[in-house]
DNA sequence: CTGTGTGCAAAGGCTTTGCACTCAA
DNA sequence: TTGAGTGCAAAGCCTTTGCACACAG
């Protein structure tokens, strides 16, 4: 599956033992791969693609494990542009993208930055933007007056 | 190329005749595929796929034409979650979208409609946001009030 | 011991590229 | 006539699927 699916609920672990007991509960079980998904996620700073998730694991097992994760609520995933999508754990601080589609540049915003954005999106069109699946695409700064410059 | 390309310059035709004479003067060939491609992207009521605008043309030569309308300014593509890119005329009406995650609903609005979003985003981040090339994720009217009932 | 999770191999969806032939200008 | 544009075939990138084996519980 994976196809238009919503966002599964998003669990609060905030370490690696937290993120373990999450899958003892939800009667998941602790292989080896898991661990080392879990650890590289927990310990990245920003969102990372499949293959550098992997780290030596078979691209299509850490692919299933992502899905896993992703709905056990652990981890979530983005598409930033073209490309392959990118994973992070969840519980992560900051959560939704703006991207710059001329230079690529990502920005990453705490969601409460972005409440009044929604709420005025919310009331013309009835629709609850998230930024967090696909950013907000557009011209960064620097782009945006590059092209005012050579138009 | 294609990849993280700031795009062409928007170019009025309003009917074929006028976009055969946009291809001329800039001294492209009026090839019978590249006519065949327009008919259809002028015929559609919306976006279609590479391979719905194909019509019985080669899909390699399709995809080389519409990027190298695209450059033109006649065609525009967007990204509606995955699967493939949907292609338009450029100078068609409404241009901006809004899709669900859940159900994969569209919306197509008129840029003014989202001047004042627009405005809240570049007001905070600088970043001029576009929702032509990659639309407004989130939840349409009926999936979060589904969400809402079944969290 | 059982069946969930694994690696390997292959396929699948979308898109791009290489190459020789064709046809618009 | 000539090189921009074409079809065909093949590859490329990201992701999924099928299958037999392995290991967590």
């Amino acid at each position: 599956m994976s196809r238009a699916h919503s966002q599964a609920p998003l669990v609060e672990a905030p370490d690696l033992e937290t993120a373990y007991e999450v899958l003892r509960e939800r009667g998941m079980r602790l292989s080896t791969a898991r661990r080392l998904l879990l650890e590289t996620l927990y310990a990245a700073t920003g969102p990372l693609t499949a293959e550098q998730v992997a780290g030596g694991l078979d691209i299509a097992s850490v692919y299933r494990n992502l899905e896993t994760l992703e709905e056990a609520g652990l981890v979530r995933h983005v598409h930033l542009g073209h490309g392959p999508a990118l994973y992070a754990r969840s519980s992560a601080g900051a959560r939704e993208y703006l991207r710059c589609d001329a230079c690529g540049a990502v920005v990453t915003v705490e969601p409460e930055r972005l409440d009044d954005v929604r709420a005025l999106i919310r009331e013309r069109f009835g629709h609850e933007a998230r930024f967090t699946h696909f950013p907000i695409a557009g011209l960064c700064p620097d782009c945006r007056e590059a092209e005012h410059a050579h138009p």
